[in-house]
DNA sequence: AGAGTGATCATG
DNA sequence: ATGATCACTCTC
């Protein structure tokens, strides 16, 4: 059995898992090949008060049904028409609150990764590079990461190395949620050359 | 800076 | 049913 990060990891406040999860890697099964990274970049996704998150106000669709299940799992979305982002389900169910997966530092399994993703470089600095990189689609939605064999999270070696400096910073790409979208939610390993931007 | 791409969502 | 939007990426 793989070692993976217990349930209780999860249900925590989304800001505490997402700045946790760095530097925990996350490993993929798939084809009987493992391709792993260890976490460089998270952002916090607030729930019903967030303007920039899928539950804000409360909203239950069928797309973001995952968040409000159990923590520890995996909630997988579609967007632009091509690509896929990946989020961890944090805090305590009927809770939606996720931690956006933005950026790894590959480790295992760099071929498979650029064959997928047609190429040599940035194979996972970005949320739907990284998704394409460990082929996540929506079939892994809801996806019980402390249970699952093809997609876990793996915690350092006990004999880990001296703690990383955290950056934190204004998420991406949530212009539109006003004041939401300058808040520090956005947690990054500083000098990591894979995170998506500085 | 602009294009691509289609599921998703709120409206009605 | 319909139209606008989108937690992005690539290329120029």
């Amino acid at each position: 059995m793989p070692r993976r990060l217990p349930r209780s990891f999860y249900r925590r406040d989304p800001q505490t898992v997402a700045r946790a999860l760095l530097g925990h890697r996350l490993v993929r099964q798939v084809d009987g090949r493992r391709c792993a990274g260890v976490i460089v970049e998270t952002e916090a996704y607030l729930g019903v008060r967030d303007k920039a998150a899928h539950t804000f106000g409360g909203r239950q669709t069928a797309r973001n049904q995952t968040m409000w299940g159990d923590c520890g799992c995996l909630y997988v979305y579609f967007t632009y028409g091509m690509h896929h982002c990946a989020n961890v389900v944090a805090g305590r169910a009927g809770d939606p609150v996720a931690v956006l997966l933005r950026a790894l530092d590959p480790t295992d399994g760099l071929d498979a990764m650029r064959d997928r993703r047609q190429r040599d470089v940035d194979l996972c600095s970005g949320p739907a590079r990284l998704c394409q990189a460990l082929a996540i689609d929506r079939s892994l939605d809801g996806l019980d990461l402390v249970k699952s064999t093809k997609l876990f999270i793996e915690p350092p070696p006990s004999r880990s190395p001296a703690p990383q400096r955290i950056v934190t910073a204004p998420r991406i790409g949530v212009q539109y949620a006003g004041a939401w979208a300058r808040k520090p939610l956005r947690y990054y390993v500083k000098g990591n050359p894979h995170v998506s931007r500085v």
